[in-house]
Formats: C-alpha cells, structure tokens, sequence
DNA sequence: TAGATTGTTAATCGATTAACAATC
DNA sequence: TAGATTGTTAATCGATTAACAATC
C-alpha cells in the first residue's frame, strides 16, 4: 500500500484523485511549497531535494519519496524545475484557488502582517482589517480601509472569508474567535498568547516562536 | 529501551541525566510548555492530558506516554499540577535559565515582538535591538533603546546573545545572518521570508504562518 | 563519457492508538 | 463509593534511513 495516502492507491502507483493526504506528508508538502515559491521568486529554475532538504531539514530522501508517490517530477541528474513543482505540489493540495481572509487588530503586528507577501504568496488574500479602536478605524493600511467590529459578520459572509487571522491583544482573543465561529469561520489563525475555546469543528492555529526557538536551544545546549 | 531518548536508560525506567531527547519528544515537551505556561498565567491549578491535547492536537495517550517516561507527575483522577509540570518539563529541556536574544528591524514586526511577552514567558530576554535607518536608531521601543548595526560584534560578545532574531525585510536578511554567523550566534530565527544560506553549524528556522495556513486549508478543504 | 541526482527498495526505528488496570 | 484520569502495555502504522540501480 502506499504509505501517503490514507486508503487505496492504483496498480501503478500513483495516487487517486480524492484521497486524503496523511497529516505529516501535508505538513511536509507545505514546507516545500514554501521553499519552493521562495526559490521561484529568487529566479532559480531547478533545485534539488538535497537543497530542499537544507531549508526545510526534511531528509532528501523522504523528499524524494513523498514527491514519487504523486509522479515522476524530477529529472535525474538535474534536480526538480521550480516552476512545474510548485504547479505540481499546489495541485496535490487543492490549493491552487485564491482564499480570502479577514484580519484583526491594526496594531504594530497588525499592519506587518497586512504589509507582507507572506499570505498572498500562497494564495490567500487579506480582504478586511478591523479594530475596536475608533481612532483607528477609517485609516488606511495598504490598500485596506480599516473596518469597525461590527462589520465582521456581514464582511465574513459577502467576502467568503475562510480564515480569521488575530493580531489582537490576548485579552480580545476569545471575544473575536467567538463571533468568528458564530459567522461559520472554521479555521482561526491566533498569533496572540491566549488559548482559545472554540467548537470541535472549528480549527485553531496558534503561533509560537517562542516554543521553536526553545526547542532549537535545546539542541544547542546539548 | 525507552523510546524517548536515544541511548540507554535506568532499570528503573527514567530518563539519565545527560542523554538527549529525540527530535520528536523535544518539539512536543516544547509544545507542552507553551500550553502550560499560557494555562498557568490563566490561573489553572490542573490539567489533564485530554485538554493538554485539545490544545495542541497531540494524542492524549502520546502525552501521558511522553511524560512518565520521566517521571510520575500526575494524579489519577485529577491531572497535571501545572506550576510543577511547566518545572518539571523546563527541566527536562534544559531551559530553565534566561537567554539573551537581539532584535534586528524596528519596524512594525519588530516593535511588535519587542512588546510581546511572548519570548519572556520562555525565558528568552530581548537585550539588544538594531535598525540600519538613521531616523530610528537612537530612539527608544519599549526599554530598549535602537543600536545601529555597527554595534552588532560587541553587543553580541559582551550580552552572551545566543540566538538572533531578524524582522527585517527579506533583502536584507541574509546580510544580517552573515555578521551573526561571523559573530558566532548559533540560533537565527528568521521572520522574512528569505531562504538564508549559513554554515552546517547554524540552525535557522524560518517563520512561516502562510504555509500552516495552507496545511489547515487543505484538511478543511477535504 | 563522467558526475550528479532521481526513483525505489528493504530494513529499522519511532509514533500512534486502543484498551484497561491502578488509583486519586 | 463512583467518577475521572493517569500510567502502561501491546499491536499497528507511518517515518526514517542507507543503499544503489537507473538515467539525465
């Protein structure tokens, strides 16, 4: 059976169409499809799964492996073309589509995020910014108008909003996540400290630097 | 053998002093950590590994499991004592002492994480911040004052920074990891979205919130 | 051709899970 | 006591790795 998707494969190999991918190898996807739209945008036509392995410390050889399971894409000797990987492995996570998402919070962490690539790089489009403070809303981040909170709920429905995005002080957290899940958003990026409650079907993302880099010192001390 | 750690263990089953962990078991006790630390501050006396799993989507048995390999720390039918276990598995990582870390970018990511108490919480103390725009350096982020880049080597030597976190925009990064690799710094922690290039003994980890994104759209998508 | 790198196999190791006795 | 939750076992599954033929 092969082992990189969770039910039947075909006689040659490859994988269905419908199958759903194992949580490691659509983690392990991700992380070459970073590497890769960043090699893109630095103009590199091939790259190896030695190099890729450097920048994601994924071994090449499971690379090679999780990437051989969906088709043959490499050539050897050679390497992987970047472009035609990236087309590839978007493919594989059905996230070739534009997503949109709608931030929260204009403040110093707030207008980082509005001003980056980060997100658009990979699709997703940040198509509202709110805050609660009045001095705030109606200026201008970007192209983006900052909008009251109490927008949320028909902005989420007109724009299709798929993720919430939370720049917002711990303490506003729990309040935001709560009307986001009432206006059916099911996936909650929260890049404040705060651990939020929210409906089993509702997934949340919470960032943590401080625990990575913990768990690089460790490595370093030892 | 136990499998939490890579050579030998006691008869008794706990772990030796000195023995290192596994990737694995390091990056969930880090995960441990951050729930822990997040619940404590919270006011949380308890907590049981089904919510330990709730928060950071690991198995409940697997954390059970990854805990008594080092000791008895629970009790049946109540849970975890938070205070002791944010104590017990510091110990374990070795990060119970405070680290210095540098700041580089005074923009709005960079203020941001200089107000956060996000690597305080961790034991990690911002010492130093540094910007390259003459309108910035001098002026003060919180209680730090911003250095211009000159004073990189002597800040890094004389505050035993170990770890360098760059906020600056992708262009520049790779110059920034340059001076901290000449510096001697082991830990980058990189939020642009540049692929850095350091020597085998350096280890970068590289931020990258879009492609959690994607990795959460895809199983919401499916 | 010579060098490099993929695609693939086979063997091992660690992660995951269900289940449940122990016990708070 | 009754309910809850840990600590632990045993079985399975997926990840990891080395090695190397195929081939660009």
């Amino acid at each position: 059976m092969n082992p990189l998707i969770e039910e039947q494969d075909t006689a040659d190999g490859l994988i269905v169409e419908g199958e759903r991918l194992s949580l490691g190898v659509a983690a392990r996807l991700s992380r070459y499809l970073q590497v890769l739209t960043q090699a893109r945008k630095m103009g590199r036509e091939t790259i190896s799964s030695q190099e890729l392995s450097e920048y994601t410390h994924i071994n090449p050889t499971q690379i090679r492996r999780d990437l051989s399971g969906f088709g043959k894409f490499g050539k050897r000797g050679v390497g992987y073309n970047v472009d035609s990987l990236v087309a590839e492995v978007r493919k594989i996570l059905r996230t070739s589509g534009q997503h949109n998402i709608a931030l929260f919070g204009a403040g110093n962490l707030g207008q980082a995020i509005a001003s980056s690539d980060m997100f658009a790089d990979h699709g997703f489009q940040i198509v509202a910014m709110f805050d609660v403070d009045s001095g705030v809303v109606g200026s201008e981040v970007g192209d983006l108008r900052v909008r009251d909170f109490s927008e949320l709920e028909s902005v989420v429905a007109e724009q299709e909003i798929v993720v919430g995005v939370l720049a917002v002080p711990a303490a506003a957290a729990q309040a935001v996540a709560d009307r986001l899940v009432e206006a059916g958003v099911k996936i909650i990026f929260n890049y404040s400290e705060q651990l939020l409650q929210v409906p089993p079907e509702v997934t949340v993302h919470t960032s943590s630097p401080a625990v990575d880099l913990l768990y690089a010192l460790y490595f370093y001390l030892t």
